[in-house]
DNA sequence: GTCTATATCAAGATAGAC
DNA sequence: GTCTATCTTGATATAGAC
């Protein structure tokens, strides 16, 4: 578990994207008003200005936060399996169905990259690109994978009565199956990072 | 190019959905209110609800055109293909990089599947599923695949420089090579349908 | 089917006192 | 660092005249 940049901030700023977490992950980002935390901290909401400059940042630290999870989750999932990408899938989907709204708050935008802490995005990419043998362009197809099928379901875009663990199975196994990257068609094996 | 749903409104109708098409791709969902649909059209804002009865039935009329058209664009790609999965593949992503507002709109929320026009959703899919060989669970997986490249790229979330058509290729060819479906392990020949 | 006028609501943010 | 009061903006939608 690595620094997920929430020691930088005062104890009443850490109250406060608690607050704000706490809104979000029971009313969605639509309940996400300023009005809304200030009331859950008990203060007004002009107060919040003394503490963040706007409501971007405020939402920028609650996304940090949830990427800085995310890397967590990932490496630990990795920590105890013979089948990283898998393990990583299943962790991923798991993570994202307990936490929807926040996952649609972390993923439904453009990353505001340079407002993020340092190295949180690098961090969790750099154990899916591992766990592909190495081969970016396979994390990157992955990626896509599973963030499809966790946004498909949560915005509830299958049929009804879909078997969405055999959808998960069949596109984790023809990820798996293809092998460790550069080496399905030359002899090179792909290590790690 | 079955029909999409569009002969059923009116003449002035049509030109509201039209108008707010525009306003949509030209300047994404953040942009279409009532006021700038009225404006394009050349008529005040109250007037529209004349023809629609709100918002979001007037939404769902652009939704439903964007569905019918996606329809159609699957039907023509697997026409003239002997690898019929990597050719909706790559008609899928030309056509959303198109038009990536109206893409969002129609991707980034449930489906209104109530007030939608009728068996649209299920002609754009049923083309997938007989591109998977007839099998819903791996038509969903590449429906993720698909999805997710194209939002992620959309929403800006690969890093620069990153090179996506090589992770298209990856992830479509892992799903091609995995071949027509309960076929893969059974000896069975998997069929359109 | 179009208009003007307006109701209603809710949001982010600032000014300035304490 | 908190408050009250307020500004500003912008949205959907309705009433009722023409």
């Amino acid at each position: 578990m690595a620094s997920s940049g929430a020691e930088s901030r005062s104890p009443r700023a850490r109250e406060i994207v608690a607050a704000a977490r706490r809104i979000l992950e029971r009313d969605g980002s639509a309940g996400l008003s300023m009005r809304a935390i200030a009331d859950e901290v008990g203060i007004r909401a002009p107060s919040l200005y003394k503490h963040f400059p706007d409501k971007e940042a405020l939402e920028v630290a609650v996304i940090s936060d949830g990427l800085a999870e995310i890397a967590d989750v990932f490496e630990r999932a990795v920590r105890e399996t013979d089948e990283p990408l898998a393990s990583i899938a299943a962790a991923y989907r798991a993570w994202a169905l307990r936490h929807p709204h926040l996952y649609r708050l972390m993923m439904e935008r453009p990353l505001p990259r340079e407002r993020l802490t340092p190295g949180v995005e690098e961090r969790a990419a750099a154990v899916v690109v591992a766990a592909a043998g190495g081969d970016p362009d396979a994390a990157r197809a992955v990626f896509a994978f599973a963030h499809g099928m966790v946004i498909l379901e949560l915005n509830d875009r299958f049929p009804t009565g879909a078997d969405l663990d055999a959808a998960w199975r069949t596109g984790v196994d023809a990820f798996v199956s293809r092998g460790p990257s550069p080496a399905r068609r030359s002899p090179r094996r792909g290590g790690s990072r």
